[in-house]
DNA sequence: GGCCCTCCGTGTGCTGGCGTACATACGGCC
DNA sequence: GGCCGTATGTACGCCAGCACACGGAGGGCC
């Protein structure tokens, strides 16, 4: 996101910037807490996760490079509402909150940047939404396998049933099962938490549309 | 929401601004199509669903007079992500897009406020995906009927369950059956689209715990 | 008064996901 | 090379919500 920036406003940002990071498991945000930093993903990857009482997490949405954590800040606020999980371990530039708040205001093209992504953002949280509600695990796990492959750059990595049933909101056992009919079809291959994705395309084709509408929206494609 | 501006403010911006009458059914956006103008509701509630594929719609947003739809418009598109559904009849302000850009511009007030509410949007369409995702029909039938009593200032209104299974993302019959049940609790009383809240109280007791949650984001108490 | 349209009530069978419990299997570590 | 922890496989009963179908009831309109 941040290459997406002029060059002068970034080497004016950069004194603000710090490199970290970030292992896998880590809880950058909680609800309802202060966020002290925002992150530019490199080659990790953040998951959002709303929590609800007795319940399993659930993920409302995903953040790669082509994004950031922490837009609340940019909205004024600077309490998260959701957990921000990492889900891949990797490379993220931070920043400071306050730091972060003055150089938003300083610069147009950051907060114009940002904006766009906030919009884009809330269509994929809507998105996401909706999926959760009317989709079978099967498609939802294909659906999600496919955008952490877009963001990590590889066919491959390391998950349990466990975890991805934190991000699908439903029991290990479910994931299993929708895990397993993946496989069968030779769509997917995996063992003790290394997932290989086989067939891209067949994956697509397993997957409901929401993996193609949220792709769009991203890429600037949506009208 | 309006109201919340400076005096000042709001003088400069009510040469945009127009008085309309919203009307039961009303479709003001599209997923996908440009926002031709910012609604402010004044007594009118607006329900923002999302869309998918061969399912019924899916409430992520009420928005009364506390709030307004057109948001991405403050983050520099000019596209919906979603329905925006007159749910409730009543007057509204209404105000040009191009118009609204230009005073959102020149105001920080008017800025700082959409933020704000912005902010708040965000966690409620977050909140209502998890209750969506987790909670029975029953449950969020009751918070869907108590936000919209605080919305409207009354315990009456007129919704049949055709229209209520749009909202919650249900049949019609899961409407039904558990309508009924809240019937059979003393909870409301209803026929043929005529709804009355009896038992407020008891009708939070039967809500599942989103409704005090979005109710303390959007008046400020969270935190 | 009869007709029709809209809205609500109920029933049947089916399926996906839940809660729970237990069985297997891989792999590292001593 | 046996032990143990983590990861995965499977099974059983249960229930909410689905699809579909049809019955009934209020109310306006002629």
């Amino acid at each position: 996101m941040l290459a997406a920036l002029p060059r002068k406003q970034y080497q004016r940002m950069r004194g603000g910037l710090e490199s970290v990071a970030l292992i896998f498991g880590d809880v950058l945000y909680e609800p309802g807490e202060r966020i002290r930093h925002v992150y530019f993903p490199n080659d990790s990857l953040i998951s959002l996760l709303t929590l609800v009482d007795g319940h399993l997490a659930l993920e409302v949405g995903m953040v790669g490079r082509e994004g950031m954590i922490g837009v609340p800040l940019s909205l004024g606020t600077d309490v998260s509402p959701v957990r921000a999980l990492v889900q891949g371990a990797g490379a993220a530039m931070r920043m400071k909150s306050a730091r972060f708040s003055k150089e938003i205001q300083r610069s147009p093209q950051l907060q114009q940047e940002v904006n766009r992504y906030t919009s884009a953002l809330m269509a994929q949280i809507t998105q996401t939404a909706a999926c959760n509600r009317f989709h079978v695990v099967e498609a939802r796990l294909a659906r999600w396998l496919l955008m952490t492959r877009d963001r990590v750059g590889s066919d491959e990595f390391r998950l349990t049933h466990e975890f991805l049933g934190h991000m699908l909101g439903v029991r290990r056992v479910g994931v299993t099962k929708a895990a397993r009919a993946l496989q069968k079809e030779k769509l997917i291959n995996y063992s003790r938490g290394e997932i290989r994705i086989l067939n891209r395309r067949g994956l697509e084709a397993a997957s409901c549309s929401c993996y193609a509408r949220v792709k769009d929206m991203h890429d600037g494609v949506r009208h």
